[in-house]
DNA sequence: CGAATGTCAGCTCAACTGATATCT
DNA sequence: CAGATATCAGTTGAGCTGACATTC
């Protein structure tokens, strides 16, 4: 018989319903992760950002991550206040916030995507390895180099 | 060059972000065209529930679906005010509330599922036919039969 | 009585809006 | 001056908690 708990089918044959409810699910799990450390999902992008691109004025950050302005705000200063980045004016251009990464934030990534990978491997536990490169391929290719951009 | 808007490949690197961000994507595409008739996500899943299984109490709406009680209980009021679905206490146990399909829900929940294959169509526009397969397949199977279950 | 079912008020958080101060 | 940048207060909606009435 058909379990009670079973998903429509009309639904599981709607991939946006599946990517949805599958997304929802990597992210509320990686997110329970971080808020034992007091973060959220956008500290830990923030920090990628500057890993991998180097300092960025805020303005930067909120274009490559798109992310509200006014949440960039309150994410960096929560960093900041944790010794993880570091704020400063951009003599060049008196407006603009430069934000750089410390070694103790470097640390912290490390230590953060470790996290990502343990989720990772719980939620995609019924796939194999191969299979696992494959998501990850069309995911890349659906996502595009660059994510939804902040446009308002 | 490097666009300043590339998303970091420390994230791209993990399919924990992908997933959540490629499933936000979606989840809020699908979410806006349905605001343009005043309806949410969850009416959706509640009409393809009924008409899949047949007539529900709310609790195994609850149940099936992994949606908080309290929601469920104004998602059928808002369904029933609308006219596409019927509330009756179940005669055997009258703690039960009986939920039903009406044709009017029916025709609704047809409509709505094209507008879900039309956001389908926007989102994994960078896949061929065969390539959206493969990923659905695979979402299936990370999804599992039951979805994450409501336990409190 | 205890347990199950549905409903209601209220809380938290992420996401967004609008206004404002500062600087080019 | 207009436009860009960052910040702050407040709004909205989803998801959840706790209390409650009703029924078994």
């Amino acid at each position: 018989m058909v379990s009670a708990r079973a998903t429509p089918p009309s639904l599981l044959g709607l991939s946006t319903y599946l990517l949805s409810r599958v997304g929802k699910t990597a992210r509320s799990r990686l997110a329970l992760r971080l808020s034992e450390r007091g973060l959220r999902l956008w500290d830990m992008a923030v920090l990628a950002a500057l890993a991998d691109f180097g300092p960025h004025a805020q303005r930067d950050l909120v274009a490559r991550l798109g992310v509200d302005p006014s949440d960039m705000a309150k994410v960096v200063e929560q960093l900041a206040a944790g010794g993880h980045v570091e704020r400063d004016r951009d003599p060049e251009d008196r407006r603009r916030v430069l934000v750089t990464l410390t070694p103790a934030g470097r640390t912290l990534l490390t230590e953060l995507d470790a996290e990502a990978r343990a989720v990772q491997d719980e939620v995609l536990a019924p796939l194999d390895a191969e299979e696992r490169r494959v998501l990850r391929e069309l995911l890349l290719r659906v996502h595009g180099p660059e994510g939804a951009p902040y446009a308002p």
